[in-house]
RNA sequence: GCUGGAGUUGAGCAAUUGGUUAGCUCCGCAGACUGUAAAUCUGCCGCCUUUGGCUAUGUAGGUUCGAGUCCUAUCUCCAGCA
């Protein structure tokens, strides 16, 4: 059996799907969206699916089982910051990411191209980056094809490309900038497929003696670049689509009403039977919305369990701080139709104390709420859409929740 | 009762020999956070008509060009002694 054949994308209803007898109305499901079973070698993932960011192996302030509680199907690891530490050679000594970190799902490894651009005093050449650790300042390199090697180390089920994301943010986000780095997220890419070639082969073919680690086939993704220009993002998408990666991932697009024109430019182009994930983003209840719209498959964002541990907390009706003083004696739960188990077992007012208080607890009680809230709002999307409700549960969902 | 020490904004402290700070840290109040150098960061935190102005240093006086700093009285607290 061909090794690529563990990885599998399964589409199990699309807004195109159903026969169109009428021209599409605003209550038309959108032809775009979908819902599927992305199949990897840790298990499943239903999509749409948000997936929790676990940047150092671990979902920060969380067990596992907590995770696994909350809902979350998959999870995403950066391979920047786990070459620092503990270092992609001992988590493959140790069995592979999952092993290591005692997480029996799917997972993603994201190639630390956004984390390495992000640091001061990059330099980018043509074959790679050079950039120094956060850690202890050691000089440092990485090209495609150690950002693959590092990734078949890790082990995740699924890798992102080598890109080289600048063109948002504080970054240069001229033309010819974003042109120039889009170029080189291209020939990088390319660079990235091969050596995926390589070590599938490798990894694949090899007898391993240790049973218990059977080698597993790890998918790639491509990264599309290109900006806020539409023609780039056009040509960053067709050059993906022409290239035969395992799914997609959208980098540097992180305002859902801004880029909505050009992410569903973007995924018209990319291939319909693949995955796509919509890197860095679902803050916001609206991210998903727009993303699912446009054919975006999963999502991973740092947002909900960093603002759970800043105080920073959903609710049905909006973002509330916990930690204002109106909250001191709420004792009420933090939000009353949520099934998470710190709306089921606790109150505002305990939540404000524990803030204030500057316990542990805290954190991790409203990380755990943030991250049900985010995955929770993915599958009902998820059920919206094997419904035929997805617009109207949009239309409500986001009326209340901007409501104000 | 005597002797010594101390009293500065909710708390704890600063402020050269009397010489331009309502100064710092907590607490408190609010805001931010989108492929996690983030359980972090930013602003406010005496009063006001707030790109500025005014009043503060237990209380009441005094010396001085100038007092949180010196003097007198007084109140409170702490330590030691009776």
């Amino acid at each position: 059996m061909n090794p690529r054949d563990e990885f599998k994308f399964e589409i199990v209803h699309s807004g195109n799907s159903g026969v169109a007898k009428t021209a599409p109305t605003p209550e038309s499901p959108p032809a775009q969206a979908r819902a599927g079973i992305i199949h990897t070698p840790h298990g499943q993932i239903e999509t749409p699916a948000f997936v929790a960011a676990s940047t150092l192996a671990n979902v920060k302030g969380l067990t596992w089982a907590q995770v696994d509680q909350l809902g979350a199907e998959a999870a995403l690891a950066n391979t920047y910051h786990l070459i620092l530490q503990p270092g992609t050679e001992l988590i493959e000594r140790a069995g592979g990411l999952s092993k290591f970190m005692g997480y029996n799902r799917p997972t993603f490894t994201d190639s630390g191209g956004f984390q390495i651009m992000s640091l001061p005093n990059v330099k980018i050449d043509d074959d790679g980056v050079t950039f120094r650790s956060h850690i202890n300042g050691d000089i440092l390199r990485m090209t495609p094809e150690s950002s693959m090697q590092a990734q078949w180390q890790i082990g995740a089920d699924i890798h992102m490309a080598f890109d080289c994301p600048v063109g948002y943010g504080d970054t240069d986000t001229s033309r010819p900038s974003v042109l120039k780095t889009m170029k080189l997220t291209h020939d990088w890419a390319d660079r990235c497929l091969e050596e995926q070639q390589k070590l599938a082969k490798l990894v694949c073919e090899s007898e391993s003696e240790d049973t218990d680690r059977r080698p597993t086939y790890q998918a790639l993704f491509g990264v599309i670049q290109g900006g806020e220009f539409d023609d780039l993002r056009e040509e960053s998408a067709r050059f993906f689509a022409s290239r035969d990666f395992d799914g997609y991932a959208i980098g540097g697009m992180y305002d859902a009403i801004k880029c909505e024109g050009t992410l569903k430019l973007v995924n018209e182009i990319l291939p319909g039977d693949k995955p796509r994930h919509w890197l860095g983003m679902g803050a916001e209840p609206r991210d998903l919305f727009v993303g699912v719209e446009h054919g975006i498959d999963t999502f991973d964002c740092v947002a909900p369990t960093r603002q759970a541990r800043n105080g920073s907390l959903y609710t049905r009706d909006g973002r509330i701080n916990i930690k204002n003083s109106k909250y001191r004696e709420d004792f009420s739960a933090l939000d009353p139709e949520c099934g998470c188990y710190t709306c089921q077992n606790h109150t505002r007012a305990y939540l404000a104390h524990l803030f204030r208080s500057r316990e542990l607890t805290a954190g991790a009680l409203a990380s755990i709420h943030n991250e049900y809230f985010v995955v929770n709002l993915a599958k009902q999307i998820r059920k919206s859409l094997l419904d035929d409700t997805f617009v109207k549960f949009k239309q409500d969902f986001l009326a209340r929740y901007y409501a104000k």
